[in-house]
DNA sequence: CGTTCAATTGATCAGCGTCAAACTAGGTGG
DNA sequence: CCACCTAGTTTGACGCTGATCAATTGAACG
């Protein structure tokens, strides 16, 4: 791993309180490993083996029963996933693939377990760290159950312009087909959903999005802090 | 509160590891009141100023987004609920009314706060209880996403025949109504839910509804641990 | 330069919500 | 204890949202 990939993750709030001895135990019988685009990392039902970190690209969390799949979330750099199955030591909840070439840091939880039960400090990054993903989903089901989907696009939307800042425009980090699943709906509903927010300022041309910030679109939207807000 | 009560909380595994002084601290400048039923004890937005935690009665978790609401879980005794929001000192996501008459015990957040760093054992309780919380919300966004309303509610009264083991019948423990919210359906759609799954042998009167454990609704169910499973 | 897959568009259909009305059950007060 | 009243539940009719199927266009990659 280069130097400048370990600091990264160090940096994370999750590591940044341990002495550098503590970090080095912890990454002891890690990989780091670039992994091609489309490749599946870990698959649900499997063993919690390895607590993940994106280091570089882009990883797609999703889940499927019987002939359906759905994207659950996207874990962007730098950032852990299935955090939750490698503290209780239980089978993933979802699977993972790359989106892009990544490079993914792998630890084994047996680390993560015994570094909880030598540093307080940690364990209590860690209550931290799993309260602010399990707000996160929160907020994702409550964008789900209350929102339809012309509604969950536009804010998410205003979400990107809010985290890009492009003046007035914003490009979609992901696949359409891939915002389709993670916003709950068929890839050719999402087409019609973007036609459907054309009177409110939004032009699209392939990944690019126009509109104003503060515009009809906000209005249509009507985002709020307790379900749009990463941070709240 | 009554002792019986008392030790009730204390065995939850959020506590169980405390001493009795150090639960003794926690439980200082907490109170422990009966309340009517459909009283709304906390309001989504609001500072989360105390841990909740359901001693007997049933407590409704609720979000609302314009003029739509949604139930998002259902708290039974004993057990604490809105913890993330007590740990990151952070607005509540969602709101809170008894369903019934309720006791409920408050413990102040900057007691839990300062437990947790104060007793490590404490903190990683409180590790292993999110954990299990995050993973709770990750299954229901599975069911919501991945199932349709019939399905799950089908799920659902597996699920109630597992806990409930009353020999081929169970007894719906909250309003249909709520239940319909739960489910992210419409209460009319719930009744034709119903109506759906009588070919495979469910026959509902009132909140009592029969049905065989090994049966045709389990082949159309189609149960999975990865989302049914509360303890997967 | 052809193959493959994503994205769009149109047509159709199923699931589900809304509105309305009838019915039922639970709680209240006489 | 009973009548009443309110609120929950059920049923029917209807319409909208969004999924599916099919066909076409466009872009990426070997």
């Amino acid at each position: 791993m280069r130097s400048e990939s370990r600091e990264q993750v160090k940096a994370l709030s999750l590591f940044g309180d341990m002495s550098e001895a503590a970090f080095e135990r912890l990454l002891a019988g890690s990989y780091f490993q670039r992994f091609p685009a489309h490749v599946v990392l870990i698959r649900e039902g499997d063993p919690a083996d390895f607590l993940h970190v994106v280091v570089e690209g882009g990883v797609e969390l999703f889940s499927d029963w019987r002939d359906r799949e759905t994207t659950m979330s996207i874990a962007r750099p730098v950032s852990t996933f299935i955090l939750a199955a490698v503290i209780k030591d239980a089978p993933y909840l979802m699977s993972a693939r790359t989106m892009e070439p990544s490079s993914i840091l792998m630890i084994p939880s047996e680390n993560i377990r015994a570094a909880m039960t030598a540093d307080s400090a940690f364990s209590i990054a860690m209550v931290n760290e799993l309260a602010v993903c399990f707000r996160g989903v929160v907020k994702a089901q409550k964008n789900i159950k209350l929102r339809t989907g012309v509604e969950r696009l536009a804010n998410y939307l205003l979400r990107l312009g809010a985290q890009q800042d492009d003046g007035g425009k914003v490009t979609i980090p992901i696949e359409k087909k891939t915002l389709a699943s993670l916003l709950g709906m068929s890839p050719e509903n999402l087409s019609r959903a973007f036609a459907t927010l054309k009177p409110y300022g939004v032009d699209v041309d392939g990944a690019v999005v126009k509109f104003a910030a503060n515009s009809d679109l906000k209005d249509f939207a009507k985002p709020t802090p307790l379900i749009d807000d990463p941070l709240a």
